[in-house]
RNA sequence: GGGCCGGUGGUCUAGUGGCUAUGACGCCGCCCUUACGAGGCGGAGGCCGUGGGUUCGACUCCCACCCGGCCCA
């Protein structure tokens, strides 16, 4: 009998991947189905923000693992919905938009720069869906979303409208996290803070009633105006005869009152601090606590106010060194220190923040923090561990959540006020409202009678948009039925960078909504960094394109790279060299594929113990793949399945076995036995890889076993005895000694060798004898 | 200053209170055997971050410290 392979190539052609997914598409593999019995596994997948070119490949690689989440739910049996969005909201684009058109947010129409930010996401999203579609996602690409669409924008309105009618809403004037670049207020989670270096002034303050000096130490001398009090630590003996005395003011003149307080730390300049308003956040919290009336000496350009004197009208730094070289002049400064200093900057711009005052909306959520603790607990973390990046900054906030901005391409806040009396009125929810263009739907002030009014020109924190994800895609307030079948979802899926603002906004928005936690599982995955472990940024030039790696590896290897190059949740790094010995699996398995693929697949066989014992190997893989899966961990699967295939499967099973698959010196039915168990391996093997590798994995079972598609087969485990698997660690030291003694011996591997076969493998003893060409 | 995570051969990685510490990439040598021209076999290379403690025994547990990353003050 001649055995000529099935599959003639030697190796995988990821070329083929395209016409692979083709026809995924028009099977219409993927589309769920509200209605099936099945239980329902909804993916709350992360609309990406297409800021600008290349997408980062890190972002690449957690798609196409989110993408196994989905393979694998379904494959585990379950229905699952994997929508595919698009974020368009925000600040980013129209950096980007300002940059690439050479226009300023300042003067360029509303109309027209909102435009322009359309036409710039449209070519920036195309290629991330390009990207998507060419890694094989088996999302909703049909009805993909996007956040700057009516219909999302209408709900971030209606959900808006609701807050507000409860009384979750307020407006308010105080400091606040101020971008004079951006133009626009900025929540917490939207600074970020880096060491830069300044300069630590001296500055001589006379106290009032005893006329000595009091040198404090300031990194802000030109917020000398709006110095209130000046602090020295109660423990600190050099300042006990101060406490309660007045000092002046250098410059300004007013007289502020020298006050003990812990917050004063003595080691820090000479142990004497100004207090004014608001150079840091502990200021903000001093002003309060002491009850200190502020001074807004910087306004919204980042300029001095009218406050400040002769410095009026210059910018922040001007003013500082302004402010230096008179005081030098005055003979006030006593010492200059260089330092470097923990910085506040914008996220986005990287210039400084200032704690400016200013009227904005804020939601509440300092009263949701001990709900939102608990809720975290009804989650299931993947991995554990990383709940407490989220119960950390639930414990940390500081102040509500201010969630207007002073930009243009984000969603609106549906609010007009009365031209009049400036009562706010809020329109009923179900229309998208743009108030700034937008005729006011109401016929007269509901206080004051008055018919005009004047509309909102803010917009709301693109977070707003972001955070109702979950109600979006379950059609929260707009198909009860599909609602309830699919929300709370299964799963939500993202970087661990983005746990303070997307996780946690999206758990505080969706409880005050619905009462209920968001989503039953969240996935947590690592940073993408370069190959020297630094994060990849366009400054640094580390940046990887994914276009070209895709293209010259495929999705298969790019996918399989990225579930066994680090463990669920920790930060990988990405180096194209790893990608490329990565493919080399794929060549593997095709080979053991093309190998197997010239035997005949028998329906069923009595199994020798060598089929035993791998099909017992295979059964315990498999069972700790799919705790894998389970778990979301996808480096788990990846790992042992390519150790079985590869170190056990492949260089002792396939080995053993060969000589009696090709029938010499065997009889027909242990030839058969061969036969089956060869394709019953590669067969459930091929199942538990789908999720991971579809693309190869298809185009193999459909070769070989199924014009179905592997995608819709189950994931389980095999119903094979595990009792021989104590047979393993025997098997391969009694192969790799008699291959290490042929070596030594000068022999080739078919040479005949005189060898005593162990006792305890006995039952290997005629597929051994055969596979070493044993003579006794 | 506090918290979290990590620190294992040149690089990356597994692992656990106990026989000579896993595997991958790279390197070197050999072989070519009817799946694998990215195949097979073998090899070099590690005081398992540092110091101390617990223990019959620690890479594994405890303490302190150092380094890297992230977060908070």
């Amino acid at each position: 009998m001649e055995f000529k392979p099935r599959i003639e190539e030697k190796r995988w052609d990821p070329s083929k991947e395209p016409e692979i997914y083709e026809r995924w598409v028009r099977e219409g593999l993927y589309s769920f189905n509200p209605r099936s019995r099945k239980r329902k596994f909804v993916i709350d997948t992360p609309p990406p923000y297409p800021s600008g070119r290349p997408w980062h490949i890190g972002a690449a690689a957690q798609y196409s693992q989110i993408d196994m989440i989905a393979r694998a739910a379904r494959m585990l049996g379950y229905e699952v919905y994997f929508p595919i969005g698009i974020d368009r909201n925000g600040l980013p684009v129209e950096i980007y938009t300002e940059k690439t058109y050479g226009v300023s947010i300042k003067d360029v129409p509303r109309e027209k720069f909102v435009e322009l930010c359309s036409h710039a996401l449209d070519e920036l999203e195309s290629e991330m869906i390009w990207i998507m579609k060419r890694m094989g996602l088996s999302g909703d690409f049909e009805n993909y979303y996007r956040t700057d669409s009516e219909e999302y924008r209408r709900l971030t309105q209606a959900t808006f409208i609701e807050l507000w009618n409860r009384g979750l809403v307020y407006i308010s004037t105080r400091p606040n996290n101020y971008c004079w670049e951006c133009g626009t207020t900025l929540a917490d989670a939207e600074v970020v803070y880096e060491e830069r270096p300044t300069r630590l002034v001296y500055i001589r303050f006379k106290v009032e009633e005893t006329g000595e000096d009091l040198v404090i130490a300031t990194t802000r001398p030109e917020l000398l105006v709006a110095c209130k009090a000046v602090l020295v630590n109660p423990n600190d003996e050099r300042y006990l005869h101060l406490h309660g005395l007045h000092a002046r003011v250098p410059i300004y003149g007013q007289v502020v009152e020298i006050i003990p307080h812990p917050a004063a730390r003595p080691e820090f300049g000479t142990g004497a601090v100004m207090i004014c308003s608001y150079g840091d956040y502990t200021d903000v919290l001093l002003f309060r606590e002491l009850g200190l009336e502020e001074v807004v000496a910087i306004n919204e350009e980042g300029r001095m106010t009218e406050k400040a004197g002769k410095y009026a009208g210059m910018r922040v730094e001007e003013a500082r060194e302004a402010i230096i070289r008179d005081l030098q002049e005055m003979g006030l400064i006593t010492k200059i220190e260089e330092i470097s200093h923990r910085t506040p900057i914008c996220e986005r711009s990287k210039t400084p923040i200032e704690i400016i005052p200013m009227q904005e909306y804020y939601l509440k959520q300092l009263d949701y923090a001990e709900d939102l603790i608990k809720l975290a607990d009804k989650m299931a973390f993947h991995p554990p561990h990383h709940k407490r990046l989220l119960q950390d900054w639930i414990n940390s906030l500081r102040i509500d959540w201010p969630i207007s901005r002073r930009r243009y391409y984000a969603t609106e806040i549906p609010v007009w006020y009365c031209r009049r009396c400036g009562e706010p009125h809020v329109p009923p929810p179900g229309r998208y409202y743009r108030p700034w263009r937008d005729p006011a739907p109401f016929e007269r002030c509901r206080r004051c009678g008055h018919t005009e009014f004047v509309g909102e020109e803010r917009t709301f924190d693109t977070w707003m948009d972001s955070s109702i994800s979950p109600l979006f895609i379950t059609r929260y307030m707009r198909d009860e039925g599909f609602f309830k079948a699919t929300y709370p979802t299964g799963v939500r899926p993202q970087g661990k960078d983005i746990v303070r603002t997307w996780l946690y906004y999206t758990i505080l928005r969706c409880y005050q909504l619905t009462g209920r936690p968001p989503f039953r599982h969240v996935w947590i995955s690592g940073l993408g960094l370069d190959e020297h472990g630094r994060k990849m940024s366009k400054s640094l030039g580390n940046v990887i394109d994914p276009i070209p790696i895709l293209e010259k590896y495929g999705a298969d290897v790019f996918r399989f790279w990225s579930a066994q190059e680090s463990s669920l949740g920790e930060d990988f790094r990405i180096s194209e060299q790893r990608i490329a010995s990565a493919g080399r699996f794929l060549t593997k398995l095709w080979n053991i594929a093309r190998y197997i693929s010239s035997f005949p697949v028998p329906r069923r066989a009595e199994l020798t113990p060598t089929d035993r014992w791998i099909l017992a190997e295979l059964s315990e893989k498999i069972e700790r793949s799919i705790r894998g899966y389970r778990e979301l961990n996808f480096f788990i699967p990846a790992t042992v399945l390519r150790d079985f295939t590869w170190n056990i499967f492949a260089d002792h099973y396939i080995e053993m076995s060969k000589p009696r698959a090709y029938g010499s010196g065997f009889s027909r039915k242990e030839q058969r036995a061969a036969w089956f168990t060869l394709h019953e391996v590669l067969r459930n093997l091929l199942i538990a890889l789908a999720p991971i590798i579809p693309f190869i994995t298809e185009e193999i079972w459909r070769r070989l076993y199924s014009k179905k598609s592997i995608h819709l087969q189950s994931l389980k485990p095999p119903r094979w005895r595990k009792t021989y698997t104590k047979y393993t660690k025997k098997i391969i030291e009694f192969n790799s000694r008699i291959w290490a003694e042929k070596k030594s011996r000068g022999l080739s591997l078919k040479d005949p060798i005189e060898a005593e076969i162990p006792r305890e493998l006995r039952p290997f003893k005629k597929d051994l004898q055969a596979m070493h060409n044993i003579k006794t």
